[in-house]
DNA sequence: GCGATTAACGAACGTTCGTACTAGGGTATG
DNA sequence: CATACCCTAGTACGAACGTTCGTTAATCGC
């Protein structure tokens, strides 16, 4: 790997951390480079403007996302087991606090550019499209499989699963409630128990 | 009312819209000195700070908040009619576009000041303490009246009814999804129907 | 090991940020 | 109507913002 890749990949991790304390907007290139001793100027040269920044900023998180919560998840059985351990995934995502210490940058992202149409919000939201779609795929199997009855609704499902990973990230960071990780997995297991299928198709 | 209380309030008001777009770290007193042709000077006259500015707007939109969404429903009878329009009220809280154009200020806020020690936060988490309070009460009124099941934990309970707010007010800022107001409501009734008593006490 | 390319630097640009002063005009009260 | 006070505008400040420049130092391919 040559020289200038290698650092950009050590400005981005870093751009990740700090962003997700300070928000995408929030993340200066003064004081990016301020921690990894820099200067400010070496620092931009490598991205041609702060929107670049942002936008590979929140590439490098989405990439971390989906290797660690999705990508994993794909290595279990398909059906309950494959949704549980993303769940899981997903849960230990949102309380990791080493390269993420002040929570899910996407999330924070969301807020912050739900309504500042651009590039970055763009690719907020075909992120968020591609993960909706791979949750609902995962339930769309657990159907198949005979785990949950027939009827149920992968999106309606993929909300409700979404909102219960929303409330744990707000508890769990701004209450700082470690309760609040027991509480997702018991509204899960409902949520699941709810529909769950009658008789196993197998 | 004094002429200063009266400009006070109104730049309040500007201040809560604009900080829903922005958040509060965004909200600068200049651009907002200029939607409202006011001199930056003059403007900051009113507040002694910035943080004072954030603090008062924060709290303009937590007492718009519990007039608007908890007092109403308190005219409900208790048990599941003033849930219900709790709820209710607070989707049209979230989706409301006139003086919160950006979404809830609160919402925005929180994710904003979740690792970021202070007043601001400290004023933040006591309004959401206050809030799951005012839910978890009316749960437990519920209960009492028969209307949900004994077992039923008020806390899980708001803690889930808070998601569903969560992936409904990101749904419709983010994807601009309104079929999320439907989800909300199919996810609020399963919810309800799974905790619902099973013969009413009355 | 030489020449070409690339990475990083320091200084300065103009703008905007929050904040501190000083006056002058408007308002409310006697 | 006069007087006292409360607003509001003006001006200026130091710092930080993103960005551009010209130049040096390091790294790469041959």
């Amino acid at each position: 790997m040559r020289k200038g890749e290698q650092t950009r990949t050590l400005i981005l991790n870093e751009a990740v951390a700090l962003a997700s304390q300070l928000g995408l907007e929030g993340l200066s290139i003064g004081s990016l480079a301020e921690r990894l001793d820099m200067s400010k100027s070496g620092l931009f040269a490598h991205f041609g403007s702060k929107e670049d920044l942002q936008l590979l900023t929140l590439k490098r998180a989405q990439t971390l996302f989906f290797d660690e919560v999705l990508s994993p998840a794909l290595k279990h059985a398909r059906g309950l087991p494959r949704l549980r351990a993303l769940f899981s995934n997903w849960l230990g995502w949102v309380k990791r606090n080493d390269d993420l210490p002040g929570g899910c940058l996407m999330l924070a992202a969301s807020v912050e550019y739900d309504d500042r149409p651009g590039a970055v919000r763009d690719l907020l939201v075909a992120g968020q499209r591609e993960l909706r779609g791979a949750v609902a795929k995962a339930i769309r199997l657990a159907i198949d499989e005979g785990h949950l009855e027939p009827h149920t609704d992968p999106w309606q499902l993929t909300f409700e699963l979404f909102g219960i990973v929303l409330a744990t990230h707000h508890d769990f960071r701004l209450l700082g409630d470690a309760r609040a990780l027991e509480r997702a997995g018991e509204a899960l297991e409902r949520l699941l128990e709810a529909h769950r299928a009658a008789a196993p198709r197998a």
